[in-house]
DNA sequence: ATGGTTGCTTGGCAA
């Protein structure tokens, strides 16, 4: 089972990016973030006709929205709204496969805005807020029983080697400690397994954003691994094959997100 | 230290 995580930064507008992903690598799960179009706008014929029938969709106009793509049956669970103000940042399923369902959870935590101080920013004191509530909600819905998939752009590079410089970006939002240890609390509230981790060593640098605002993203290589593959510990023996698309950030007009593909013997 | 780009919309946020 092939499941893909990818901030597409608008499916409108990318869907043929999305084609040609989906024609090349096949996954069986797609799980898209900023789809930024309501539901009625969703491109659901584009998908039929790559094979990808089953939807579960979560949308809003212009901002946001998460969508989880199947070519197999699935069953939307939820789609809640952390910190009750109606943002599109979560969808749930659950995926009957043969033995024992898999639950997969999609998620677009806020990126939190530009100044690291809950006082002047209320979109930094939101993104905290919206990690305080998924741990709690972790522990209280006992989340992590059984076979669990989170997925998502958290907008968080919790790891020294998750971001090209660690001191450059200890004061830049993605990367204070505060964040950091907001996201470990999400981990440990699982538990939980850093999958990408299992395949990269953590003094490796890795990661799956570079931003918009460089002439030559390559140059550089100045990028943050915001996007996450958590699963269950009952998942940990399943986990077989890591994929992070580099290439597809050198796409024409492409997401500032690049497609991670993660390979479960389920 | 600053400014750089993109998308949804058509003025100015949000990222």
């Amino acid at each position: 089972m092939k499941i893909t995580t990818w901030n597409i930064n608008s499916v409108r507008l990318r869907m043929p990016l999305v084609a040609q992903f989906l024609k090349d690598h096949r996954p069986d799960i797609l799980c898209l973030q900023e789809t930024k179009c309501r539901n009625a706008e969703f491109p659901f014929s584009d998908f039929r006709a790559l094979g990808y029938e089953h939807f579960a969709i979560n949308g809003q106009k212009g901002y946001h929205g998460v969508a989880i793509i199947s070519r197999h049956p699935i069953e939307l669970l939820e789609t809640r709204d952390f910190c009750e103000k109606g943002d599109a940042r979560h969808v749930s399923v659950g995926v009957a496969n043969g033995g024992a369902p898999l639950v997969v959870h999609n998620f677009y935590v806020p990126a939190g805005g530009d100044e690291p101080d809950v006082e002047i920013n209320p979109k930094f004191a939101h993104k905290l807020g919206f990690l305080d509530e998924m741990a709690e909600w972790i522990v209280r819905d006992r989340i992590t029983d059984g076979r669990v998939v989170l997925v998502g752009d958290l907008n968080i590079a919790p790891l020294e080697h998750d971001v090209w410089s660690h001191k450059a970006l200890l004061q830049v939002v993605s990367h204070t400690p505060i964040e950091v240890e907001k996201l470990d609390d999400v981990f440990r509230a699982g538990p939980w397994i850093d999958a990408m981790r299992r395949f990269v060593p953590r003094d490796e640098k890795l990661y799956t954003w570079w931003s918009y605002r460089a002439s030559d993203w390559t140059k550089s290589d100045r990028g943050r691994r915001l996007d996450h593959i958590l699963v269950s510990e009952a998942l940990s023996n399943a986990l077989e094959n890591l994929s992070v698309l580099r290439e597809a950030r050198s796409w024409t007009r492409p997401s500032d997100h690049v497609p991670v593909t993660i390979s479960l013997a389920v």
